[in-house]
DNA sequence: TTCTTATATTAGAATCATTCTAATAAGAGT
DNA sequence: ACTCTTATTAGAATGATTCTAATATAAGAA
């Protein structure tokens, strides 16, 4: 439940943080940017400033509801899903397409440099 | 040779790109940025716009002379490395740290889509 | 060499996504 | 309800990059 996430989240539940992860969360998983959420708010005749749409993202994004993905120079791309999958990337149509983690075999991580620990990692796959 | 790569890559052997090539070519693999050769490019007393840097890099960067990556929003990052490997990074320190391709066991690479061809692939582990 | 033409360089303006500011509003525990 | 902390907002600011359009230069042809 949304609410639930949220508060786990330690996120004070307002009707932007909740109107925007009902947009995140219903369906089936997402690849969007702050431009896209503020467009799906002005359809619904929503008014969330755009401000909030990026304050919302960066927060729900530290709290690991969403996933940041960077593969775009200068615009910031967020994803629903959360398990360990990766990315194709279009770069003519902008589009991302999932991939499995099964079709790629990454079997071992390489072990970080010393007093670091490995926070995520990302494939990106560039395709035309 | 710095003129004959030029040539082959069908650039005209201009002195701004002599000298950037020549600061990106000389000595070990390098990480950079626009900036970042701007930096070199004033500390050794060279009038070269940072319009053309940015002009080279992407010029460069499409003719394969350098490899574009992405793993920070808003800042276009290169690397004069353009054999197969992989980078760590470290968001506090926003250093890149190369991977040798054989520490990392990505030994298929999953089909494209239909009509697609795969151009390159990124593999960008987050450290802290 | 000199001419010609396509391409490069440049300063400064423009762009665009994102963040900041600081004033107002609202959540949530008391 | 009261209080304190945190969130929202409009609009300005930021910062990397690209654009503009005027000037300069490379390199092949004559």
């Amino acid at each position: 439940m949304i609410k639930q996430k949220l508060n786990q989240a330690g996120l004070r539940l307002t009707s932007q943080r909740l109107r925007i992860a009902e947009i995140l969360f219903s369906g089936p998983p997402k690849h969007f940017t702050a431009e896209h959420v503020y467009e799906i708010i002005q359809k619904q005749n929503l008014n969330i400033s755009l401000a909030t749409i990026y304050n919302t993202l960066r927060d729900f994004s530290k709290k690991r509801l969403i996933n940041e993905i960077i593969f775009e120079p200068g615009r910031n791309w967020y994803d629903t899903r959360l398990d360990d999958h990766h990315h194709f990337y279009n770069k003519k149509t902008q589009k991302l397409i999932d991939i499995k983690k099964s079709e790629i075999s990454l079997k071992e991580m390489p072990n970080p440099p010393k007093g670091c620990k490995i926070n995520k990692y990302d494939v990106i796959i560039e395709i035309e």
